[in-house]
DNA sequence: TACGGGAATATTTTT
DNA sequence: TATTCCCGTA
């Protein structure tokens, strides 16, 4: 950590600079408009099947002397071993589904710390929260205690480190709070109505404000521009929606406040502008490896670029196949402009899938061969024989979960573990109905990608309390408290904050509110100097918020006050780990699994239920894959746009790449759609057209 | 200005 | 289908 000691107060003159221009830039030059035309530079450097052997042979040659016995008896096979042994120079891997990706990363790992660097020298960013646990456990297993010190974890939790220690010299304070996403829609909303862009005119709602916003900053792309492109229709509004971005910006930076997207933005600007900082940080860091590489956003990538920029030891790994999460800012030319950041990059492909039998990646490849814009590859297997995945119409909902549950039931009595099955949707709300039959069914599962417990009235409830306290700026937590008391409104809290925000001392605004609510404002006010105290314990400042949020919580929920509480005592649980009331904020909004894996200590004799996203990168032993309904799955609104629906294919890949063994596909027959006032009764268009012997289908009886 | 009732509406995916 | 937003009333 010596190298993030010294000069962070050096002053870099960028206050109040707003993140984006408002007025245009010059135009970053157009896509290509023939994407589906892959560019020289990557003939130029692809490893034929022949040019691997060679390319394998000498890497063996060169390094088996060096290579510890660790990467020896990893059964690496000589793909793999190739790119664990690359040089230390540009390097792009072209890992398809379950080629070993995350195997072959830790060894790479392995082997720069072999080699001689210093673990807390290499960087490893992931850019979801599950993978980077996966990554950073597999690693751990791996190196025992070398890995303890290798920096790794998603962008954003890396983003906050960085910040942390450099921020300074953006004029960033020492001491900052995270918003989540209902943080930011709710100061969106705020800002709308002080500026007067009511919806009734068609102004469109925060959460596609922020959308916007956010596609902006991952794309570094002004306003303007971003409407122009992604958001057409938003045309009209496009000089408030610029103002409107401004004021964003400005009040989160006046109250000390970043979003998730400014833990990036602020580092990608601290590495541009702050020429210190990019030396430091570009010599600590002297391999950067980074994964999931296809869903990275322009953003992240210039942020990848400038860490690389000294030694341009940088790796990545990715699958543009997989490339899911379009609606972010990521893009699948991300993974090809990879190029452009270094243009010595060597690629490398990883094809060999140890996953799946043949019949279910035979599937996947036939989903994907009318696939558009894709690097050409082709998954093999070793795994031969296999049972063919299963299409199965069902005449009703209530019949597809019903049928799920028999056939989980009975692969469990064949001897697999509940875990080791799992069932995929498109999106969260998919599972509701199974979600209750499986209950009904005692049958233990869990969840992922669904209302957490922090999404929960509550549970936000007393986070405002921890958070007033954390940051007494923060006018999302006050808000929220303020609206909990007995006579007090939006107005009198608006009007309450903004003394708060201008005053030296904001608390003290607090004893001096005349009227009504006099009393229990200032009750509040002490239970916030409280759990400021740092003298007491975390545990116990949260007992006590608890407890005065009680009677407030019987009030709002009369029916159901006790179990809420209970839904409570985790939070308690988890505070115990935390150093400190930041520490523990910080947690909670960059890990907010925290609390449910304390939650499902033991989720091993659980089933999975999980969104498609949330799947990524994991395996079962048998998927079903829900709802592969056209309609649903794609969902309607992708129908007429190209580039959305090509997303949905590979989403869909993702899914059928995800099991060892089994695959089912279920969809019930016919459904009716409200939004769009239609019946929907067609197979899922990228599986209609399947061959009989590829995806062989079957109807289920009415019972 | 607080608050409750009724109407409109649009409905992913993650940090 | 469930939320979210708007408006009228106390």
């Amino acid at each position: 950590m010596s190298a993030y000691d010294t000069n962070t107060t050096s002053v870099f003159p960028l206050p109040l600079d707003p993140p984006l221009p408002a007025e245009e830039p010059s135009e970053p030059s157009p896509l290509p408009l023939s994407p589906r035309k892959l560019p020289d530079w990557l003939h130029a450097h692809i490893h034929t099947p022949n040019d691997l052997t060679q390319e394998r042979h000498s890497a063996v040659e060169l390094n088996l002397a060096t290579i510890s016995p660790l990467i020896q008896n990893a059964q690496l096979n000589p793909e793999q071993l190739a790119v664990v042994t690359a040089p230390a120079e540009p390097t792009l891997v072209l890992a398809g589904a379950g080629s070993g990706k995350t195997h072959t990363l830790i060894h790479r790992v392995a082997h720069l710390v072999t080699q001689g660097l210093p673990p807390d020298q290499i960087l490893l960013i992931t850019f979801t929260r599950k993978a980077a646990e996966e990554m950073i456990h597999r690693t751990q297993l791996l190196l025992q205690q070398h890995s303890l010190k290798i920096q790794g974890g998603t962008f954003h939790a890396m983003g906050l480190i960085w910040l942390k220690h450099y921020g300074g010299a953006l004029g960033l304070p020492p001491k900052f709070s995270i918003m989540d996403e209902d943080d930011a829609q709710g100061l969106v909303h705020l800002l709308m109505s002080k500026l007067s862009f009511s919806r009734r005119k068609g102004f469109p709602k925060k959460q596609h404000i922020l959308a916007l916003f956010s596609r902006a900053v991952n794309t570094l792309r002004s306003i303007a521009d971003t409407v122009s492109r992604d958001f057409p229709w938003l045309d009209a509004h496009t000089p408030q929606l610029v103002v409107l971005f401004r004021a964003y910006t400005e009040t989160k930076w006046r109250q000390h406040r970043v979003d998730y997207d400014d833990l990036l933005y602020l580092v990608y600007k601290l590495l541009c502008l702050h020429e210190p900082s990019r030396r430091r940080l570009g010599t600590h860091y002297q391999a950067v490896l980074v994964d999931e590489y296809q869903d990275t956003t322009k953003l992240q990538s210039e942020i990848v670029r400038l860490l690389g920029s000294h030694h341009h030891n940088v790796m990545v790994v990715g699958d543009d196949a997989q490339s899911i999460y379009g609606f972010r800012g990521a893009h699948t030319k991300n993974m090809l402009e990879f190029q452009d950041a270094f243009p010595s990059v060597r690629l490398y492909k990883l094809e060999h899938n140890y996953r799946s039998t043949a019949p279910i990646l035979t599937l996947a490849n036939t989903v994907l061969q009318d696939a558009k814009d894709l690097y050409p590859k082709r998954l093999f297997t070793a795994k031969a024989g296999g049972q063919s995945p299963e299409l199965i119409a069902c005449y009703s909902e209530q019949a597809q979960s019903d049928l799920l549950t028999e056939r989980i039931l009975q692969c469990h009595d064949e001897g697999i573990p509940l875990h080791r099955m799992a069932v995929l949707f498109r999106s969260s709300a998919h599972s509701n109905n199974l979600e209750l039959t499986l209950a009904r069914h005692k049958l233990a599962f869990v969840k992922y990608g669904g209302l957490q417990l922090t999404e929960t009235a509550h549970f936000k409830d007393v986070l405002a309390y921890l958070r007033a306290a954390d940051n007494p700026l923060d006018s999302n937590a006050w808000h929220r408290l303020l609206l909990l008391l007995d006579r007090v409104g939006p107005k009198l809290a608006e009007r309450i904050i903004a003394t708060m925000q201008e005053a030296p001392h904001p608390l003290d605004v607090l004893d001096q509110v005349p009227g009504k609510a006099e009393s229990t404002i200032r009750l509040l006010n002490n239970v916030i100097r409280t759990t400021q105290d740092e003298s007491i314990s975390l545990t116990d400042r949260l007992t006590f918020v608890i407890k005065h949020y009680e009677p407030i919580l019987k009030r709002d929920y009369p029916e159901d006050a006790k179990v809420r509480i209970e839904d409570l005592k985790p939070l308690c649980d988890l505070a115990r780990q935390s150093t400190s009331l930041a520490a523990f904020l910080e947690d909670l909004t960059l890990n907010p699994s925290a609390t449910s894996s304390s939650k499902h200590a033991h989720p091993d004799h659980h089933l999975v239920l999980s969104t498609i996203h949330s799947a990524k990168g994991l395996e079962w032993d048998v998927v079903f894959v829900i709802w592969v309904l056209d309609g649903q799955f794609p969902p309607v609104r992708s129908w007429h746009e190209e580039q959305a629906l090509e997303e949905e294919r590979r989403l869909l890949y993702v899914a059928i790449t995800r099991p060892r063994e089994q695959l089912f596909l279920t969809y019930p027959t016919e459904h009716y759609h409200n939004a769009s006032k239609q019946n929907l009764d067609s197979l899922c268009r990228f599986l209609a057209p399947i061959p009989d012997d590829i995806l062989p289908s079957y109807e289920m009886d009415q019972a």
